[in-house]
This record gives C-alpha cells, structure tokens and sequence, in this order.
DNA sequence: GCCAACGTTGGC
DNA sequence: GCCAACGTTGGC
C-alpha cells in the first residue's frame, strides 16, 4: 500500500464536505508531478487530507475509491482525477508548524515541495503524522 | 532550446 | 497584502 497526502483549501473543498458527501472526486490537479502521484494512486492506498491556506493541518485520512481517470472539469483531456472516501478525522490536527519542528519530518515533500498539492508520504512519515493527529495508522 | 517575464501557490 | 518558490509562456 501506498500514502499520499493531498491539499485542498477548505473554503474550496474541506474536510467537513467530503465527510458529508461520502465520496468525492479529487480533480482540478493542474500540475505535471501531481498528476504523475495521481497516476500512480491504486484502490486502496491511504492519503491525508491537508487543509492549505486556513488551517495549514492534516485534518483527517482517506482512502482512494478509484483510479485515474480524464478529469470531467479539464477540456483538454490531459488531466486526471481520482475518487476518495473519508476514513477517519484526526483528533488533533498536525499542523505545518508542528511537522517542521519534528526532525524526522525534515525530508516529507510537505516541508521540501511547499506547493506541490498532490505528493506521496513514506511509511515512517505516515506513521509519525498518524501519530500526531490521534489516527490509526 | 534558452531565458525573461509573468502567473500562481501557499506560508507568513 | 506580501513575497519566495516554482511553473508556464512566448520571443528570439
């Protein structure tokens, strides 16, 4: 199994409204290595959903639902979508601050790739942010 | 194919 | 609101 975190701004799409719906499509991706993690997504894998811009935290975990497929907002048909569910909400959200004042949490493309919105997470950094959010690995 | 100008993301 | 980092565009 793969991790990947995933960024959305809340007052676009929020945790909260993907917990509502149920299931939900991750698209508008518009960037070449986040449409590559995409790509590379398989049922099953395991993401956080970060919060960007208001909140700046890992708010809860997802599963992906489905694989890549032509995102229905892009006309060119280049882009990729994926479908997500909620797992589980954290507890306590990890926050940017507190991720980069972990040493072990130096390397994770959240801190190196600040804008890079769709990234994977390895399995020491998933279980470390896990832990810091109150979640089940 | 290079690179300057410009646009966007996202943290602060 | 600012700006650093980075991606894209377009002239040459």
């Amino acid at each position: 199994m793969n991790y990947w975190l995933m960024k959305s701004e809340p007052d676009v799409y929020g945790w909260p409204k993907l917990v509502a719906d149920k299931r939900g499509r991750w698209d508008g991706v518009r960037n070449p290595i986040a449409r590559r993690n995409l790509m590379h997504m398989k049922v099953g894998d395991r993401a956080f959903f970060y919060h960007s811009n208001i909140g700046k935290e890992v708010v809860g975990m997802m599963e992906i639902a489905r694989e890549h497929y032509p995102d229905p907002t892009d006309k060119t048909g280049k882009w990729v979508a994926v479908d997500v569910k909620p797992l589980a909400p954290a507890k306590t959200p990890a926050t940017l601050a507190a991720i980069k004042a972990e040493p072990r949490l130096k390397e994770m493309a959240l801190v190196r790739y600040a804008r890079l919105s769709v990234q994977p997470v390895t399995p020491a950094e998933w279980k470390l942010v896990c832990r810091m959010a109150g979640l089940e690995p």
